[in-house]
DNA sequence: AGTTCACGTTGACACAGATCAAAGCGTGCA
DNA sequence: TGCACGCTTTGATCTGTGTCAACGTGAACT
């Protein structure tokens, strides 16, 4: 059934599900050799998407959905009066494109933090997929499912915390992420600017400025430009426990 | 195929989903006749909830999800230190139990606040049902992308929106959701507290009450108690366009 | 090398909403 | 019938974050 394998193009062949490094962070997870063999049949066409351009806009019709092959987004919704709302970065083996399944209209915007290429899957053949194969089917849902508990948590960070308990959930997120992704968890560089971070996280950009020079001043961690660095992990999930009533 | 129906005792078929009144709103939309049959199989067990008890609570393994049939339930996150943020409030036709199916355990609460009646979906039987019916898979891939679309909703009135837009949008948005099941748009029974809403709003509950006291006074609705009743919609709406920057 | 421009930092002040406090109201129970 | 308790309303005051403004900084282009 994976004999198929061979008519796809050399450079597509090397960048195969099959053989893309981020097969156990992305759909592939818990597939079996066979059927990692049939989803290489799913993912016929690639895209790159350089830095600043969209990847899809809120009203455009849903076709796809999205894996992250390489780069960085962010996904954000904009109100009449020109406020945005960012909902998410995303980052290599993340999906893009589910909140456009409910209404066969994508409801966000997708934009590239810096030059990225996706993985484009086609959703009528992701489910005809997934009627075949139970570990796609499952591993989709489960997808589905962990997005709307990242979201459960952003409402959390915006409903009831603080700004430097936001900032800090936020730089530890990354730093997970980032850890999963074989990076260090410690050192990284920012792909959003204080403006996008301050929209995630409910606040403005002067109070997320000023939040990391406080973090500075206590040695969490230090900050030149995008280039982060934390110097206490402990100290900043402290800063999250340590809520006073 | 759906013959097996007549073994169901005789309230569970008068309660099926192929006779539910709901079933318009819930998982069944888009199923033709037999498959409706089909799902008659598929939900063989209902539960009542009492009014202040849980469906589930964070931490619970994860098994099934849940059609409400009658009543009202929030969802919510505590945190440690005793914090609640409501995730959400659901009603009649509306699906729980979402969050539970990426970690296999439950990652919230489900709380009834009023005397409610659920379907129990169990989750391996879903899967193996929308691997066979078409419309089942694709309609359920639609609830969830929905619920991830609500919660960016949920995410700007957090985000950008101050205390009167986010309680103006919160009663837009239940006087839909009772308009679509066929009760009164402009007069309706808050199941939930003022503590409640402001939890869901990211507000204290004084706030709520003095923003329900300005609606009030600026006569775009009545309020007496738990009981609504809108005077005024395009007021309401007014309020949400009207962002000054 | 200098100019430009977008992004970031810092300070001063304002204000929406939180906090604290007290009193009102309704329902359920003894 | 009256008491108790949870919920709500309203007022007074406080405070975290927003707003406004000025200046700094680095990268890209001329």
């Amino acid at each position: 059934m994976h004999a198929q394998v061979a008519h796809l193009s050399v450079p597509a062949l090397r960048e195969a599900c099959s053989q893309c490094n981020l097969r156990e962070l992305c759909l592939p997870v818990g597939l079996s050799g066979a059927e990692l063999g049939q989803l290489d049949e799913l993912v016929q066409v690639r895209r790159r998407v350089l830095r600043g351009q969209h990847l899809y806009r809120g009203g455009d019709p849903f076709e796809s959905i999205y894996a992250i092959k390489t780069g960085f987004f962010k996904t954000d919704v904009l109100l009449e009066d020109g406020r945005e709302q960012v909902t998410g970065f995303q980052m290599a083996g993340e999906i893009l494109g589910l909140d456009g399944i409910g209404t066969e209209k994508h409801t966000c915007n997708a934009v590239a933090l810096e030059d990225s290429e996706v993985c484009v899957i086609p959703f009528v053949d992701l489910e005809n997929y997934s009627r075949e194969i139970c570990a796609l089917q499952h591993h989709f849902h489960k997808v589905m499912s962990r997005e709307i508990v990242r979201d459960h948590g952003v409402m959390m960070l915006l409903g009831i915390m603080r700004a430097e308990e936001r900032l800090a959930a936020f730089l530890l997120n990354l730093s997970q992420r980032f850890t999963a992704r074989g990076y260090s968890p410690t050192e990284f560089y920012l792909r959003m600017t204080r403006n996008e971070i301050g929209s995630y996280l409910g606040l403005k950009l002067e109070t997320v400025s000023r939040a990391f020079s406080r973090f500075q001043e206590e040695g969490l961690i230090t900050v030149h430009q995008k280039h982060i660095q934390i110097l206490n992990v402990a100290g900043l999930k402290k800063l999250l426990s340590d809520r006073r009533v």
